[in-house]
RNA sequence: GGGAGCUUAGCUCAGUUGGGAGAGCAACUGCCCUACAAGCAGUGGGUCACAGGUUCGAGCCCUGUAGCUCCCACCA
């Protein structure tokens, strides 16, 4: 092995090995369970940021510890196309050689896109591998390559045919940025400080007026009636009169309707039911037209008479200006209030009428809502399956198409001659109704998340009955952000159940987003996103993994810095050592098992040690916990194997008794070997690059079974007494630092103690790890001499005399100290055991251990008293 | 308007069936002892936001309060 820890020498070499061996690819094993994951897949707009790194880490950690453990493990793969976010992309590309969509044509255009794509997916997929993500490349997808393609059209021919999808004139979201109607979950909304314009509407004829308040004035365009509340004796006498819309000089009704609040504004409010979403709903109510007033690109249309062709914020102003002096604007006030903004573009939102094609909800909601009250689906943590159903109950129809060029076209055909509309699953080359070939496909495209919701079947070859879907379908977990489980995670749970008649998955595992430092989002616009590809060139894929798995709790957002990446690194660097020295020591010489060597109680201990790591990874991770795996490796690690044990064997390993040297190695191997197999699903790089050193090691640890907990090695008893000897060792460490004794003076131990054997046994372990010289077994204080340091233990007295180094008075002072704890805890555990309550409530287990550790008091507490008459 | 989460050591955060408060980083002291100074040994530091309640026992369960964060709704 290389002297100093170096991803570098490795990484690369391994992935490729694990690649090309085909350790990856899940082939089904009808004698094994399958344990599958399909990837939420990026987006083919860039590269990967830390969410990503993050989302990949969680899952290649759950993928790996479930092949270890025997599954037939499956993590599928794939991209996304983004239809919108690509297209924007693609756009601002072409822009920079002077070109626009228009200019290069829908095919064209296209073609540029698949360039895109090509190249995207592809830098993608290199970073998921710098990763070390041990997922099944032969099953790569893409959510519009054939298969996911099929899939779509499967689907929309079915839900239209269902009458499930529907084509209407609506009130959508409209992108006059994207050109394109937007569903309701990519409406962003931010508070603006807006204004609220008071406008007279005078009655027909009258110099009497209502006066509206707006915040869109240049809408009125399309006011087709002026609401009032029914119950609002202010205007009831204008209900069903007409009011003149000024400058617009066109007439309309006022009419009666819930919707206008008492309380708000003036009461009365402009009805524009082309214009926004509740005035569409009382256009409905009242049968009130609707008047469109601008076009796609946000300018005015004809129906804005002079101000047609102007921008809808510059007829804005305008207009006011004109309202201002023909005396119709009474006041302005300022208004803060929430204005939509495209998830793609940022450009503000304008709720227009359109025709558009959508899903209806209602009938696809009922069921996915049960699926999760029945726990057939899991959110994990649970707070989420509230957010969902909220989400579920209240949904509206979905607005699934986009005008837009790049994504899957809607598989819809018009007749020209007779106005048929036709969806087949076959493209029509003539008219079913009239043999006309005059058919035209539509021109729109499905939103991107219409192929997404399909992901975990279509990805199996659905519609096909394939052996992948019959064997790896239901999906077992999900990893995913919360912040998509709007966009895709309930619409998955709705499509797998309306198509596949099963949920996509089991469990859903949610984790938060990855902030930066100062726990701020990462963004493009500040420039505070992290690349992981630089960290991993820095300081090597399995420190940026284990970073960003320690310390995170399920749905919690964590933050990112370099130094906590820095600090995994310090424990990569630990590990390579640790490793080093184990293996350097095996060099050259036969390495027994554990069972054929005489275990020393310091052997016995890590062992037990060990067990209790393989038992709570293995319960942790099932549960998905795994940032606490993360610390419980950490620490037997770094503590409990390096601090401890190492140290513990050196007397061995440098001694002349070869038994004994036999005997620590085998057990040094043994702990290193297991180490490795459950580290390796966090850190799989280094862990396999030292696996492969160990002897009598074969192959890759990936593909190596997954410790099982053994309870004829948890030597219970064994390890808790040799957990006193580690007390002793400690108690001198510590006497020689408080008193500035230098670690390397060797000092002697004087011990009254009834555990002689247990001592004598583990001599040499403490000489060296306590730095001393020698051990003599006294019986009384006197014989330590004087100036020694006592340590009252639960294992003995240990004195260690320290000559001029000891201040009585100062020792007096520690003992008292001393003497004031054990007896708080004395107090304690009394307390507990006169507690009537606790006596009889408790379970028994506590009552023994608080009766043990009142005995150990009162045992500590004579020996220290009697150390007191020294000084006194 | 509705909902969720957070508040634990100077900083970042764990703490999952209620049973003696933890880690990393930072700080302080002392150490190059043949795996590792990217290290070792030791030390200090917390009325677990606040107020009640349930319980023999609460960081954890219940109620309320405050501050911060986020999501949904959109009153024009």
């Amino acid at each position: 092995m290389e002297k100093k820890y170096d991803p570098k020498q490795f990484e690369e070499r391994l992935y490729k090995e694990w690649e090309n061996s085909g350790c990856f690819k899940a082939v089904r094993d009808d004698k094994k369970v399958p344990f599958t994951i399909v990837m939420p897949p990026p987006n083919v707009t860039g590269q990967l940021h830390m969410g990503h790194a993050m989302d990949c880490t969680l899952q290649d950690t759950v993928i790996r510890f479930k092949r270890m453990q025997g599954y037939c493990a499956l993590w599928l793969p794939g991209t996304d196309h983004a239809s919108i976010a690509t297209e924007v992309k693609v756009v601002e590309e072409i822009k920079k050689e002077g070109l626009t969509k228009q200019q290069l044509g829908r095919e064209g255009f296209l073609e540029r896109a698949w360039e895109w794509k090509d190249k995207y997916e592809q830098r993608i997929c290199g970073q998921l591998r710098k990763l070390g993500s041990s997922c099944d490349w032969s099953r790569l997808a893409f959510t519009m390559d054939e298969r996911c393609s099929k899939a779509v059209r499967e689907v929309f021919v079915n839900l239209y045919n269902k009458k499930l999808i529907y084509r209407g004139d609506r009130i959508i979201n409209w992108c006059t940025e994207c050109r394109s109607a937007l569903s309701d979950v990519e409406v962003e909304y931010a508070e603006e400080q807006g204004k609220f314009w008071h406008i007279k509407y005078y009655l027909e004829n009258s110099d009497k007026y209502i006066e509206i308040a707006t915040t869109r004035p240049e809408t009125m365009f399309g006011d087709t009636a002026v609401a009032v509340n029914p119950a609002d004796p202010r205007y009831k006498d204008f209900i069903g009169k007409n009011v003149v819309i000024p400058v617009a000089g066109r007439a309309i009704p006022v009419v009666a309707d819930e919707h206008a609040d008492m309380e708000f504004g003036t009461g009365a409010v402009k009805i524009t039911p082309a214009h926004d979403p509740n005035d569409f709903e009382v256009g409905k109510r009242c049968n009130l037209p609707s008047i469109l007033v601008m076009n796609d690109d946000g300018t005015m249309n004809a129906n804005a008479g002079k101000y047609e062709g102007q921008d809808r914020y510059v007829c804005r102003d305008n207009l006011v200006k004109e309202l201002e002096e023909g005396g119709y604007l009474v006041k302005t006030v300022p208004h803060a209030h929430n204005v939509g903004h495209c998830y793609r573009c940022n450009s503000v939102v304008e709720p227009m009428v359109s025709r558009q094609w959508f899903v209806k909800m209602d009938e696809l909601a009922r069921p996915a809502i049960n699926a999760v009250m029945d726990k057939k689906v899991i959110f994990i943590p649970e707070r989420f399956a509230k957010i969902y159903y909220n989400w579920m109950e209240n949904v509206k129809d979905w607005c699934i198409s986009r005008q837009l060029w790049w994504g899957h076209r809607i598989p819809v055909w018009y007749c020209s001659d007779c106005g048929a509309e036709i969806c087949e699953k076959t493209d029509p080359t003539v008219c079913p109704e009239c043999g006309s070939k005059n058919i035209t496909q539509d021109e729109d495209v499905l939103d991107t998340w219409f192929s997404s919701a399909l992901w975990p079947f279509s990805t199996m070859g659905y519609p096909d009955d394939t052996s992948d879907l019959e064997y790896f379908y239901p999906t077992d977990l999900l990893v995913t952000g919360y912040d998509i489980i709007f966009f895709w995670v309930s619409r998955m749970i709705f499509s797998g159940l309306e198509h596949m008649r099963k949920v996509p998955f089991r469990d859903v595992l949610m984790h938060g987003l990855v902030r930066d430092e100062k726990g701020r989002k990462m963004s493009k616009s500040l420039g505070n996103g992290v690349d992981p590809l630089e960290v991993i060139n820095k300081y090597g894929a399995d420190s940026l993994r284990f970073s960003l798995l320690q310390g995170v709790a399920p749905g919690n957002d964590t933050r990112y810095s370099d130094a906590k990446v820095e600090a995994c690194a310090n424990f990569m660097n630990k590990i390579w050592n640790a490793s080093r020295f184990v293996l350097t020591n095996c060099e050259g010489r036969e390495i027994r098992s554990i069972s054929e060597v005489k275990l020393t109680a310091a052997d016995k201990w890590i062992i037990s040690r060990l067990q209790a790591v393989i038992r709570d990874v293995t319960l942790t991770l099932n549960k998905y916990e795994l940032g606490v795996a993360c610390q419980l490796l950490y620490d037997f690690m770094w503590s409990d194997f390096c601090d401890w044990y190492i140290e513990l064997t050196k007397p061995a390993l440098y001694g002349a008794d070869g038994a004994k040297k036999d005997g620590a190695l085998a057990v040094l191997k043994f702990v290193l070997e297991n180490a490795m197999k459950l580290l390796h699903p966090f850190i799989p790089f280094i862990t396999d690059e030292i696996y492969r050193n160990i002897p009598g090691t074969q192959g890759t640890v990936m593909l190596a079974e997954f410790p099982r907990y053994n309870s004829k090695l948890a030597y219970k008893k064994d390890a808790a007494a040799f957990a006193g000897v580690m007390d002793i060792i400690t108690a001198v460490r510590a006497a020689k630092t408080e008193r500035e004794c230098a670690p390397s003076k060797k000092v002697s131990l004087y011990i009254i103690s009834e555990q002689k054997r247990l001592i004598s046994a583990n001599e040499d372990s403490i000489l060296k790890l306590a730095g001393a010289k020698d051990i003599t077994f006294i019986t009384s204080a006197e014989e330590a001499g004087e100036n020694a340091v006592a340590k009252v233990l639960s294992t003995g007295t240990v004195f260690i005399p320290m000559g001029d180094l000891v201040d009585a008075e100062k020792e007096r002072e520690r003992l008292q100290a001393e003497l004031e704890r054990v007896t708080a805890e004395l107090r304690r555990a009394d307390g507990k055991l006169n507690n009537a309550g606790f006596m009889q409530k408790a379970p028994k287990k506590l009552v023994d251990e608080e009766r043990a550790k009142l005995e150990k008091y009162i045992a500590m507490r004579e020996k220290i008293l009697q150390q007191l008459k020294n000084y006194n």
